[in-house]
DNA sequence: AAGTGGTCTAGACCACGTG
DNA sequence: ACGTGGTCTAGACCACTTT
């Protein structure tokens, strides 16, 4: 095993990849385990969870804590720049999405929105914090903060579903110029912890700000994905 | 150190990082050796380096191989719906950039390329290979394939600058629409050696396919970022 | 030559998930 | 209760960079 002068432990991320397509593992389907891993590599577990590691980083296994590592599932194809919602996004590919509220609630605009919003310091805002899963595996945590005097009674419908379809149907609101913001962050504290990953795993963040078609603040929200979950795509023509 | 429930090397993450923002150290200073770091914080390097796996993911530290660790400078600001060119970008954002074109070539269009492009099986198409730095670090390592017919000559022109300004400026060619892909992707091979890191770093993946004014193809890049470097920005219109 | 991070060993104990 | 991954120790040698 030793002999090239490549590190084992990228040695046996490609036999363990290998070892994958062969037995065609598919998605979500489990590895087996470290200590068994290492002695058939004749190594030791450091090791081969530096391969795991690896593969880990290149979007092809995640773990599930204390259960075992997986094979990832294909990416879901998103457009932030659309309005079809999670579960059609999902659905649409073949997936099974979910979602879960964790909490909502009318909240004073923090100060770090009350900018970017151009609502009045110490006026309301709703926020609702959600968490989505595709194929049974928790991929997203967000954080919505919504315009409350452009849907009044928000909150109490089912936030489970699309907030967008709820703005469309219920509210007539339709967004029209949105910012974006996209960059690779690791998932720590809170947003680790709902999305039941260790501390430092890879993630992207995503914020979006919308306001609605007459460019009144409608939206603003801060999505934190596990970093093998999607591929963005945007279209956008020259100004 | 032991003793609330917090793993140690999360402890020894935000003492770290305290000490860092104590000590004030600045953009690409150096971290003491991680020997040093076990010995003060009583501690071995495999926890040390836990910790500063962790400052990594967060992309508050970065390393140089076998040099040491450094403090991340502040991310680009990038909007890859804009052609202002990287020069451009870099400095107006007080920062140094640099380019380095590691090959150019005009070849084969690449199986894959032709049904993106359009172009017809066996035509010729410009390749430019790309490395590029702020402040001295390798942060992107770009891939370009241009249409020859838009811009024959092009390959004679320097290309440490700005192609689109050269398209722009020689060639008169504007772009159009533009089809973006983001997504996490850790860097391996050779893209992660012409950046100068470890294989399985965290980075991030984007392409461009650049239609001309007329929607003819006329430019398709694959770029990869480390992570810590950038931060996308897009403005997008409801369709 | 000395110092650095990169890799690797051979264990250990713990917290948690599953049966 | 057992198996899993998560954490941690106390070393070692190597490849490379810097002095």
């Amino acid at each position: 095993m030793q002999r090239s002068d490549t590190p084992v432990y990228l040695q046996v991320r490609d036999q363990l990849w290998q070892w994958i397509q062969k037995n065609q593992l598919g998605s979500q389907e489990r590895l087996p385990a470290e200590r068994e891993l290492a002695k058939h590599f004749n190594t030791t577990r450091v090791t081969i969870r530096q391969a795991l590691g690896q593969l880990e980083a290149e979007g092809r296994i995640f773990r599930s804590n204390r259960r075992g590592w997986y094979i990832t599932p294909r990416r879901l194809t998103y457009d932030p720049s659309l309005d079809i919602g999670f579960y059609n996004n999902v659905t649409e590919q073949g997936l099974t999405p979910g979602t879960e509220t964790l909490s909502k609630f009318l909240i004073e605009v923090p100060d770090w929105l009350t900018e970017i919003s151009g609502l009045a310091e110490g006026s309301s805002i709703y926020y609702v914090l959600r968490r989505r899963s595709i194929d049974h595996r928790c991929v997203v945590v967000e954080h919505n903060y919504i315009n409350p005097k452009s849907c009044p009674g928000l909150l109490d419908q089912d936030t489970d579903l699309s907030i967008w379809q709820l703005l469309r149907e219920k509210y007539n609101l339709v967004p029209g110029q949105r910012n974006i913001e996209i960059f690779p962050q690791a998932l720590t504290g809170d947003e680790a912890d709902a999305l039941g990953v260790n501390s430092g795993s890879a993630g992207l963040y995503m914020q979006r700000l919308t306001l609605d078609k007459s460019g009144v603040f409608l939206e603003y929200d801060r999505e934190y994905w596990l970093h093998d979950a999607l591929k963005v795509i945007v279209q956008v023509n020259e100004k």
